[in-house]
RNA sequence: UGGGCCGUCGCCAAGUCAGGUUAAGGCACGGGGUUUUGAUCCCCGCAUUCGCAGGUUCGAAUCCUGCCGGCCCAGCCA
């Protein structure tokens, strides 16, 4: 239970970093987290979160969170809002909250400025015609009838689609590059179209909205950015960052570096994909635990750290690469062992009943709240005549290795007795519905004075004190470790992914602890109360079950 | 088939730019120990080999050449 923290990572963007600082190419670099407000967080994005925030905290410099909202059809303030609560959430504080928005006006100025340069005209051609003279990936595109116009005409052009006289499409602003470009996009890019739309941010004050590739690195110039780190698909558009910075002058050329986007196995993280999932009623909505978004993480019970721990584990490369699920929840088991309070709660009870136990007697039993760790205190769990094993505890025809309750087996109550199976009760079905068992006396607390030892240890809850209680059992939402690249997604969907245990019992100092404590129910798991859950009623997400070496036994043999 | 990028253990990933003896670490997996959670924790094992084939060199995962495999790009999306 050490607290020192992991050791850094190191990768080729921090020694890029590092390379740059030790140069004095930069005293002091700034990065930029720069999300589009057309959807949720999820965990690839803690990926770039992380290393964002993070080269700028790890070498004293600043990171802006900047919205990226130049498309006025697809973002929402709503969005806007879901991202800063995520990020801070994360654990994240931004030297300076932007907007690409912010820049209209100096971006519009840029324009003008390239413009007069000779560097951009107003094309006006037809989408259609835009996109079929650009050529493919093996022939050269053909330059448009409208690429020699004069600067006074485009200046003019450019002027009157600003003022709205113009509907949607009629022109577009280009970039004067090259049609022969191999790289397609430098053929000629659209730099601003009109879109005759409310914008969250600045209403209707525009009529032309600038595209992505003119917008971001002139954004990033305007905010000193020195790293601009962004995902691998943008690499191809890195020349004409850097042309349209070259051909400008802006206060500075930041450096736009690549690596791979993050991918987890067992779902997805596409917006198209879950928003399909979400419309088909197969989840709950953007914060349904079994999604990758932040928020449905955050409700499952991960906590900010240890996401943050998972992405400094998975490093940092240009490697397309998927990370096994095991990753992830090895990080959250690590971080809710040291932390979780341990209490015990039986998920699917069968009675017991300790036949040389008096009537109307009961007492309370000590027991600590963390194994590991005294400062964690203890608490009193009261036990009785009747209580409540799992029924997974209990075989009445045993394999070998089964150390757990059968009849004649005797295994002791965690931090109360050593009991034995004497009987069973069964029902007219033949369900077992009481286990007739004797509890040693001598045994008080969990240890016998004789010396004699069991193997199984199960956790219980006494039957007049339990508190009843939901639990939701949660599983990866797809059967296959790809799903994204499965014919039919919905097929892939894992059918167990939430089992919803509706009769459990939890011992009641669940009462003592706040709502959101994330606890250890003993042998079971890492769990924590759903924004559902009611002092009345009882809920909880399991967030990541405890590792079952003996599940791996039993299956294996 | 144009351009860009990538290939080190089942999954990640150091090391590659400035070649130097037996290729970090994590996850997973296997074995053992401690244990009142079959949890945790601790120990041990886990790539004679770095996509493949040649070449340079006293010496190559690192340099050169040629292959093979994978990802991305033809939005007035980001």
């Amino acid at each position: 239970m050490s607290d020192a923290s992991p050791p850094a990572v190191t990768h080729f963007i921090r020694r890029i970093i590092e390379e740059d600082l030790a140069s004095r190419k930069h005293p002091r670099i700034v990065t930029r987290f720069p999300p589009e407000p057309n959807g949720y967080l999820h965990i690839g994005h803690a990926k770039s979160i992380f290393l964002n925030f993070g080269m700028a905290g790890d070498f004293g410099g600043d990171c802006n969170l900047r919205f990226d909202d130049t498309n006025p059809e697809k973002e929402e303030a709503e969005y806007a809002q879901a991202i800063e609560e995520d990020v801070h959430w994360l654990g994240y504080e931004w030297h300076a909250l932007c907007h690409a928005s912010d820049y209209f006006e100096q971006l519009h100025d840029y324009a003008l400025e390239l413009i007069r340069r000779g560097h951009a005209y107003v094309d006006s051609q037809d989408s259609e015609t835009i996109r079929s003279t650009r050529g493919t990936l093996t022939e050269p595109g053909i330059n448009s009838p409208y690429r020699d116009r004069s600067v006074e005409e485009n200046l003019d052009l450019f002027a009157r689609m600003r003022a709205g006289e113009f509907k949607e499409g009629a022109h577009v602003l280009r970039a004067r590059i090259d049609m022969g470009a191999e790289n397609i996009n430098m053929r000629d890019p659209v730099l601003y179209r009109i879109r005759h739309q409310q914008h969250h941010r600045t209403g209707d004050t525009w009529s032309i909205y600038p595209m992505y590739d003119f917008t971001h690195c002139l954004s990033d110039a305007i905010e000193g950015v020195t790293h601009s780190l962004c995902t691998l698909e943008f690499e191809d558009h890195r020349p004409l960052y850097d042309w349209i910075l070259d051909h400008l002058d802006p206060p500075c050329h930041p450096q736009q570096i690549e690596f791979s986007r993050l991918s987890l196995e067992y779902t997805v993280v596409s917006k198209r994909q879950l928003q399909k999932l979400i419309a088909a009623g197969h989840v709950e909505g953007w914060d349904d635990p079994r999604l990758p978004t932040l928020r449905a993480l955050r409700r499952r019970g991960y906590t900010p750290e240890s996401i943050r721990e998972f992405c400094r584990a998975i490093g940092v490369t240009k490697k397309d690469s998927r990370i096994s699920m095991n990753v992830l929840e090895d990080s959250i088991r690590d971080a809710l062992n040291r932390s979780a309070p341990r209490l015990m709660a039986v998920l699917d009870p069968v009675r017991v009943i300790l036949t040389n136990y008096p009537e109307d007697q009961s007492e309370l039993l000590e027991a600590p709240n963390h194994p590991q760790d005294e400062s964690m205190g203890t608490r009193q769990v009261p036990f009785g005549r009747e209580l409540y094993i799992e029924r997974s505890d209990f075989m009445e025809d045993p394999p070998k290795k089964f150390f757990r309750l059968a009849p004649g087996h005797e295994v002791r109550l965690r931090y109360a007795y050593f009991i034995t199976c004497q009987e069973v009760e069964r029902d007219a079905n033949g369900e077992i519905v009481a286990l007739r068992c004797t509890y040693d006396p001598e045994t008080r607390g969990g240890n016998a004075p004789d010396g004699r030892k069991v193997r199984g240890t199960l956790h219980w809850v006494a039957a007049d004190s339990a508190v009843p209680a939901q639990m939701r059992l949660y599983d990866r939402l797809f059967k296959v470790p790809e799903p994204a690249s499965e014919p039919e997604l919905t097929a892939a969907l894992n059918e167990n992914s939430c089992i919803e245990m509706e009769r459990c019992l939890v011992e009641p100092e669940i009462h003592e602890l706040p709502p959101r404590t994330r606890i250890q129910f003993e042998r079971q798991g890492y769990f924590c109360q759903d924004y559902d859950s009611s002092p009345e009623q009882l809920i909880f997400n399991r967030t990541a079950s405890l590792r079952d070496t003996w599940e791996k036994i039993r299956k294996r043999d």
